[in-house]
DNA sequence: GTCAATTCACATGAAAGAGACCACGGTCTAGTG
DNA sequence: CTAGACCGTGGTCTCTTTCATGTGAATTGACGA
């Protein structure tokens, strides 16, 4: 239906850009996935036995974003059920669980419940001990013989944030399954994940392995050219635009995502400006208005005191005699700045581990550095270009009510 | 001049507290028959 | 008698604080040449 309003809307519009812009947008699954054939078929054939009702190893499937990872695995996934189906049997359930998801799906808790919603069972979103939950999962799929198939993406990040003992539980499961199975399928984006694992879950997740290499710059180039060919009107491209997309994205190890943003994004920029073309220029702007974007909705969507360091951050970078600036400065200029607007400074640990996120996002670089007697501390610098700062500094007075 | 000890100014870790949510079970209250 | 309102308890989760420990090189100061 909504696909249907929306093309009525272009029309309307006399969208000359477009044709159809929801084959450029990130969740949408497109019916074929070129040059990950040789992947798919593993992931398929590791999955396979499902269908007869059998446990699957474990898989783990690595790769860096916009390799294909999530995007093969379901239609892999979505083929098997499809099959499940049509064969009337219920023995095949598949759950998806993005982790990375936060307030759905970063805590230990938080993936049970969604599992467990998921499958039909209703748990609250907080309140209950997580061992009761753990016997309600139980309880929910032990009924009768099945195979769950549950499919943890982003896998990295949640264990990054509770430990790995879930997911030793997670496969120890099985042992208290007398009926059904469970096989776990992880994805991750860091190739190292596995490394920085229990030695027990390794062995028990990493049944099986699968390697995502990132598209290379000609891979890059027929995808797009696949989806601009759905996606925009006849004649709108000009030539090498594709190309530099793709060269774009090649160059941020091989991110199909990203390409196809860029694509988007610059479509949106022409359509908005009226121009009947989409030319090689609208890459650039599109590139930096995604970054510029990115960066702003970051600093956007932070909690108070994270906006006060910021801001602190920003003020001392803003002085030309500091040329470096240094995590008790920020301090100061912090405490300074909450004395005025009447908000209540955090003890310099927590500025510091603040400080460190921020580093995290890519909105400041801090090296730790030893200035000898003068002690250790981070040496910080704003990573903010320039055409970013001013708009930054509005949203943080803003919010900040300055 | 050389070399180890010292020292600075934080980094980094671990643990625990505060406060917001929420479910569950028991108790109280008001409405109903 | 019963449905719903209203606690109190016990659980999770996030953000912080407190307490502890770690750390790399400039500086110091003892030592020997």
């Amino acid at each position: 239906m909504t696909v249907k309003l929306n093309k009525i809307f272009d029309s309307i519009a006399g969208n000359i850009i477009f044709r159809d812009k929801s084959v450029l947008q990130i969740n949408h699954t497109p019916g074929s996935i070129p040059h990950r054939d040789e992947q798919i078929e593993a992931v398929a054939s590791i999955l396979a036995p499902s269908l007869r009702g059998d446990r699957v190893s474990n898989l783990f499937v690595y790769g860096k974003t916009g390799t294909g990872k999530t995007l093969c695995v379901q239609y892999v996934t979505n083929e098997i059920s499809k099959r499940v189906k049509e064969t009337g049997e219920d023995v095949l359930k598949v759950i998806y669980v993005n982790c990375k998801l936060k307030k759905v799906a970063d805590t230990e808790y938080r993936i049970l419940a969604e599992i467990i919603n998921r499958l039909g069972g209703s748990v609250p979103a907080t309140g209950l001990p997580t061992d009761s939950v753990y016997n309600k999962f139980i309880e929910l799929i032990d009924g009768k013989k099945q195979v769950i198939l549950i499919v943890l993406d982003e896998i990295d990040q949640a264990v990054k944030k509770i430990s790995d003992s879930f997911l030793y539980t997670l496969t120890r499961l099985n042992s208290e399954l007398k009926n059904a199975q469970i096989s776990i399928v992880g994805i991750s984006n860091s190739l190292t994940f596995m490394d920085e694992l229990d030695p027990r879950v390794r062995s028990s997740l990493g049944e099986e392995e699968l390697v995502f290499p990132p598209y290379n710059a000609l891979q890059l180039q027929e995808i797009l050219k696949k989806r601009a060919s759905e996606a925009f009107n006849e004649g709108i491209l000009s030539e090498g635009v594709i190309a530099k997309c793709a060269a774009f994205a090649a160059r941020e190890h091989g991110d199909a995502r990203r390409a196809l943003d860029l694509l988007r994004v610059a479509g949106e920029l022409a359509e908005r400006s009226g121009i009947k073309k989409l030319d090689v220029v609208r890459i650039d702007e599109a590139n930096s208005k995604i970054e510029k974007d990115k960066m702003l909705d970051i600093i956007e969507s932070e909690p108070k005191q994270f906006q006060l360091v910021l801001f602190a951050i920003m003020s001392l970078s803003q002085d030309e005699k500091m040329n470096k600036i240094f995590t008790g400065d920020i301090y100061n200029k912090y405490e300074e700045i909450c004395r005025k607007t009447k908000n209540e400074a955090l003890t310099q640990r927590r500025v510091s581990d603040i400080v460190a996120e921020f580093d995290m996002l890519g909105l400041i670089n801090a090296k730790v550095v030893s200035k000898g007697r003068q002690g250790r501390t981070r040496e910080i610098k704003l990573m903010l270009p320039e055409n970013v700062r001013n708009k930054a500094r509005e949203i943080l007075i803003e919010s900040l009510n300055l």
